[in-house]
DNA sequence: GTCTATATACAGATAGAC
DNA sequence: GTCTATCTGTATATAGAC
């Protein structure tokens, strides 16, 4: 690519490392602006504003979880999928311990104020619920898909938020064990009432 | 009290709801003297500085986290009591749709910065989750108490975050059923081995 | 396209009359 | 104890030379 998008680029994985771990309000375009290498009037030929750098955030962290989902889908069962989203934020938990989930505290902080931002930080989390849904559905457990996943993402989001508060990736570490035991109760549970409902076509 | 301890009271408790409502960094100390009706000088007579009067929410924060503790504690079973809990999140489910959970959203927008804020409030976090350890203690659950005790307030943290983010209260609503299941799963599983292992006292 | 200098707005915090 | 007026710093955003 040229070299104005490199700038530009470079402009978006600063402030989408600042906004983390600083927090979206606290972080200055000055402090982006200096991370990324960029004069900070400079700035402003990129994005008009600081609502629109977020923006450029947000579809990127899109994009990345979007990546993300399609590597995990590669796994051989139901389970190894599901388990190999629990691994990823094991492998990520020094970032979570300093700054909680990238998506969680995105969410927390701009759900707040409503309007562009809110709807995009939702759209991840909701696009991560959508996927763990489709995974259960998968395992043929039908109607009940829908608050598995939720539970599911609920587990990761209220640990990673424990992790972050407490410092202590250990807490994030022990919850693999947790859930593979759970999917696993889960799904023997479903197995019994497998031989009255019809089993659902994997995706 | 005198008319001081008034003005002191009502400057915390608007910092208390616009801090819940719009975060600590959103949140002016002008907004505050406004919805306290004090005027903007004036809040430097009770607090030197905008840090100092975040403390002053914490310790409220923290006051009203132990007489609401105290009040679930009057349940007659443990099940009783975590029940409790888990109501009285379902109580203030709006609030929580509209700000997410008030202590939880302070632990995410505060531990990033440091300091004795997000001490304080990482110290509200805890002795909620030392209160459901405890709870599990009292039902026999030994060494395990505590990683109950995590899952079961990650569990409510996650479904708050959820039930913020996508502005829907049937989330949390939902949990009390899950959660009251989970009990009974977890304290039957525990029946079994009960036969080789001492009973706790409870306390 | 780039970057310095600066306008504008508003935050936290203070001075000092009452 | 109270409150107006204001200081000071700093953030977003712009103007305009290069």
């Amino acid at each position: 690519m040229t070299r104005i998008q490199d700038k530009r680029v470079r402009l978006v994985d600063a402030a989408k490392a600042l906004f983390h771990t600083c927090g979206f309000h606290l972080t200055t375009l000055a402090d982006i602006a200096q991370e990324a290498n960029v004069p900070l009037g400079n700035v402003y030929y990129y994005f008009k504003t600081k609502e629109s750098l977020a923006e450029a955030v947000l579809v990127k962290r899109s994009r990345e979880l979007h990546e993300a989902l399609q590597a995990w889908e590669q796994g051989e069962t139901v389970k190894d999928r599901l388990l190999a989203y629990v691994q990823y934020e094991i492998d990520n938990v020094e970032q979570t311990v300093q700054s909680g989930c990238p998506i969680g505290s995105l969410c927390q902080e701009l759900a707040k104020q409503g309007g562009s931002l809110a709807d995009g930080a939702a759209k991840l989390l909701n696009d991560t619920l959508l996927w763990v849904e489709h995974q259960f559905q998968s395992m043929g457990m039908g109607h009940d898909s829908h608050e598995l996943a939720e539970q599911f993402v609920a587990a990761i989001q209220g640990n990673a938020l424990l992790t972050h508060t407490f410092k202590d990736p250990k807490i994030l570490e022990k919850l693999k064990p947790t859930l593979s035991a759970w999917i696993d109760k889960v799904a023997s549970s479903k197995n019994v009432s497998m031989q009255r409902e019809k089993v659902e076509e994997y995706a």
